[in-house]
DNA sequence: ATGAAAGCGCTAACAT
DNA sequence: ATGTTAGCGCTTTCAT
């Protein structure tokens, strides 16, 4: 195919208005010293013509280039894809990041970036070169990566830490990870649960042991044990299966389970049916993340429902003020999420004894 | 934030191996004309150097942008994000789309476009001027916008039609909905089912009426009558339940309902559990898409597997092509899905007289 | 087979 | 408040 160029440029623009590239320049980026009048004349011979500028000449001259880059775990996301449980992390990350570029003139460009590849470095810096993006936003695992983080940090370039508490560089935000396992730990405690199981996240996850926090502060506050009540997780439903079974074999099983994610949700679920005890009669569930999914099991599953829109939303907006000159905030942003009853939730059995 | 320039130039590369800069112009674009000793050290420097063209000077200078668009329909997207049924097509693109043009060294830009606005044209001239695009994919109902497939047409873009059997411009590629209908109404024939209802799509979508004339096709194959049997529907869940209710309610009700979407699937799921109709013992149900959420319905849904990411990728690799100068195929690519087979399906209830 | 020069569309820096 | 100039990093001419 030929050569594309631009049909209408800055130099159309500014011969129909009669003014100079430098005004029409002035009007498109909103810069000051330009009386309101020329500035009329100029945007009406833009919409006149719809003259959009080109990025890829504004990104040259040293201006931005209105991309932001949104770095998502190569492994997990392919997996998630292809695995079809419905996880709609992507999904909401568009929802909420793409939308929110959209209102400001900027495109959110999706990349995946293997955390445990020795090539992180060069796959990252390969992007930036490319497409020398205005700001990064990264995801778990990624948001903990040194590596990454200190390249990010070292090329001056703005980014967000989804998932992460931060540190020295970078914008963090969460999504209240300890405050929503305090919420569930709450939920079942009012239901009157005393003996509540806990399946973490893979402990590569930072906000995995955030969750473990707040069921075990929520635990104490209640004057609860935890003892023999936390198993082992990474996310993935077989981890699930192996700590359900783990739990409900116990000498002393839980009343109720909550569980890091969905997929380790479904698991208990399933544990639970093959071992023949009753949700909720017998055993109360609460799960992470609220995918789609959850509404449709037998019972449908109480959920926390993980931000994931919203987040992204605050990452870009604050990505954009970066750089736009305001100053890093001190403390992470915290995005609240919301805890979806359903009915996989209720009062424990009651004891036989004391 | 200050301007940021590219760290390592063509220049840097071109100094480093002691050439000019046009030799690794050539090099990097494997173009002829350069000694394999040259290019060798050449390549060495690039190696060397981590040096990555920039995208926005490539595009500058009349090159290639190496950016795909995807375009989608903004409102059903946006919808389908918000109302998280589990709704995968946007991920199966990505998964299809953005692997593909990972492997040339392109990117995917997602975008949203409202089909039923009268900015459409204007919209889609701001992105292509802004982004500058070597390819566009679109997606129903964009594919057969005439205002849409023409503009792209006119400004000499490749683009790839998905949902469409095409016309006078632009790659078309349908995932093969007539002989994915057939398939499912044979199922249903082989089972012994004589009444086989349908629950067609949005008029809008040219798909919705291919989808049709498949599974009146294979009706008219086995000799049966399709009188009465043909629903009203629009994709949405709403549309299924009236549109099960109307089928279900007649007088010689269908035995199995083929819906051209899970959310009908559903709802006409939902609707037999009302009027206790067992499925599928007394109707079987066979649905489109086969998304995430149809195997935790109970029954699980057997369903027209819709080859999402399969598309994708064979679009990006035909517009890619395209833009190196291939011909304009002149028949469709058809991408064939699959049944999968699950518990909504089963042999009729055994007629009680002729 | 290689190099030099011109220019893509835009903005930063410097005039006026 | 506006205009002029130079140059971003690269590819396309057009030399050699």
């Amino acid at each position: 195919m030929g050569r594309r160029r631009q049909s209408v440029t800055i130099k159309h623009v500014a011969a129909d208005a009669g003014v100079s590239l430098q005004t029409v320049s002035r009007v498109i980026n909103n810069e000051p010293n330009v009386r309101p009048e020329m500035k009329e004349r100029v945007q009406a011979s833009i919409d006149k013509l719809g003259y959009v500028p080109s990025i890829a000449a504004q990104r040259m001259s040293g201006s931005r280039s209105y991309l932001i880059l949104a770095l998502n775990d190569r492994e997990r996301t392919i997996a998630d894809w292809r695995g079809r449980q419905g996880v709609d992390w992507v999904d909401q990350m568009l929802l909420g990041g793409m939308l929110k570029c959209a209102e400001y003139g900027y495109r959110m460009i999706f990349e995946l970036v293997d955390t445990h590849n020795d090539h992180v470095e060069r796959e990252l810096r390969a992007a930036i070169a490319a497409l020398q993006p205005d700001g990064v936003i990264l995801t778990p695992p990624h948001s903990d990566n040194p590596l990454i983080v200190g390249l990010l940090d070292q090329q001056k370039i703005p980014f967000a830490r989804i998932g992460s508490r931060g540190g020295a560089a970078g914008i963090a935000l969460t999504m209240d990870d300890e405050g929503s396992a305090r919420r569930a730990t709450r939920h079942l405690i009012d239901l009157g649960h005393r003996r509540i199981g806990f399946i973490p996240g893979s402990p590569e996850y930072s906000l995995s042991r955030w969750r473990v926090d707040g069921w075990e502060a929520e635990m104490a506050v209640a004057d609860l044990a935890t003892d023999g009540l936390l198993a082992e997780g990474d996310f993935t439903y077989a981890s699930g299966v192996a700590a359900a079974r783990h739990l409900l074999g116990s000498a002393n099983p839980p009343t109720a389970i909550i569980a890091s994610s969905d997929q380790m949700a479904l698991a208990t679920l399933e544990v639970a049916r093959d071992l023949g005890i009753d949700v909720p009669g017998q055993l109360s569930i609460v799960s992470f993340d609220n995918t789609p999914v959850v509404r449709f099991t037998q019972p449908a599953l109480t959920a926390v429902d993980q931000p994931v829109a919203e987040t992204a939303s605050r990452a870009v907006e604050l990505i954009i003020a970066a750089q736009r000159g305001a100053p890093r905030p001190t403390e992470p942003t915290r995005v609240q999420g919301g805890l979806v009853q359903r009915g996989s939730t209720a009062a424990p059995p009651v004891a036989v004894h004391g």
